[in-house]
DNA sequence: CTGCTTTCGCTACGAGTCGTAGCGTAACTG
DNA sequence: CAGTTACGCTACGACTCGTAGCGAAAGCAG
């Protein structure tokens, strides 16, 4: 969750260029997201940190937390980075040192709460994906994540900078959830074996599309809640290539 | 029934509040979109139209398509009202007249968009659904698509108002295609008839909420193309529950 | 301790947008 | 004709954006 941010600012971004494919991006980028190494590196090419006055961690905990607050208080649109540094009590040039704009900001306040979502291993693969399901409606519920989820996607389809750092940050280390859940069912013999690895590949891809694309659309556009029912359907649809487990 | 303004403007928002259900809405609705009246038609409630000068049709539609043009070049940050009211040629104050913000009318905008989908009835329900699939996935390369509709539904989890006005005139409209493809799946004898009326009408939120939702998620957050083996890879999982059918 | 470096808080700024008000004019009805 | 409504135009205060400049604070090397 936390920053801890070696040199650079937290995010570099680069606005909506068409993006060449010939156009290769930032170098070695430490940014993205927050880094989880253990140990102190400096992995070469980026100046090691020991000059001058370190950045303060405790502003980046209380930058991010007054994130949440706003958004869940004034929604996406209410959001701004005056406000978001004031109930810091940090001085916007502060701010606009870590985080080039609200996009990224927000990216890095609400990719913790995803980290939230766990593969539970409850003994068959259908209560497994109905836990998983309800986890993530509970998820949706909260009002900071309904404010910034739809809006940053809403970005994201314009800045293809910000795409890529939503899926490191947010969106693919949530694909784990579905790996988990393979890799228990085929230790239990429900599923096949992977046979091919690409084959794989697509078919994680498109169960995660699939249950997330379709609890997001339930929750935050049709604003239908999710009941135990309605996850037990879904669940159901999702099993239908395997007959056997529908009753599991 | 008319609360308010008789003359009206085409979208009366009312901001995020919790929206009882008390509040009635308002417009007998002159506008939404543009509407094909041929005679002059008063249909009683809603005072007739008859005194002073007309609003300029021809205003309505420059100022459609000056936003579907700024949406598609600017995308959703980039569109502004001044913007696009120069664009149409048109002032500023008659732009407000007519939509109270941009959230309204990029709705109106965006809704005709959709209405070019189709249910082809090709014979087999998978081919009928891999058509909408990719009819669906044609929309939403669209740049004006792009940019409107994951910000619309954005807008949409915090303005209650706003969100039944994308649910009335963008999504629930195209339910229509999954009522069509499950009747000609009855009328062939592919599926059963329904037993009950509700949970027919679960079914087709629950299909509804997955062919939407995973197919947005798909192009819009995962940013990969929807091909013809993706699709049929998608009809599959949906033709689960119905063995018979997967390998029509 | 003294320098050197970087961050911090603060203030101020030009640019841009928002939504509204006021005015005179245009269009249409009876 | 008078009455009513829409239109184009201009101007306005309030707000946000992102940046620049300043002096002070907090680390490190010697």
């Amino acid at each position: 969750m936390p920053a801890a941010q070696p040199p650079t600012t937290p995010a570099d971004r680069e606005r909506l260029p068409e993006a060449a494919p010939g156009a290769l991006e930032a170098p070695a980028a430490p940014a993205g997201s927050p880094e989880a190494p253990g140990g102190p590196e400096h992995p070469e090419g980026t100046t090691t940190r020991a000059k001058g006055r370190p950045r303060s961690a405790a502003a980046d905990l209380a930058i991010l937390d007054a994130t949440r607050e706003a958004l869940a208080e004034l929604g996406w649109g209410g959001l701004t980075m005056g406000h978001v540094a004031t109930r810091a009590k940090v001085a916007k040039t502060t701010l606009y040192r870590r985080w080039p704009s609200k996009n990224e900001l927000v990216v890095d306040a609400v990719a913790s709460l995803f980290d939230e979502l766990v593969m539970p291993d409850l003994g068959s693969l259908r209560a497994d994906i109905e836990a998983v399901v309800a986890q993530f409606a509970d998820l949706l519920a909260r009002p900071e994540t309904q404010a910034a989820l739809l809006a940053l996607f809403a970005e994201g389809t314009r800045d293809r900078q910000l795409r890529r750092r939503i899926r490191e940050a947010i969106v693919d280390p949530q694909k784990r959830l579905v790996r988990q859940g393979r890799a228990a069912a085929q230790a239990r013999g429900e599923l096949a074996p992977d046979a091919d690895e690409a084959t794989a590949g697509e078919e994680i891809d498109i169960i995660f599309d699939t249950i997330a694309g379709t609890v997001e659309h339930r929750v935050l556009v049709s604003g239908e809640p999710i009941t135990a029912d309605w996850t037990r359907r879904f669940t159901s649809l999702l099993l239908g290539p395997f007959p056997s487990l529908t009753t599991g």
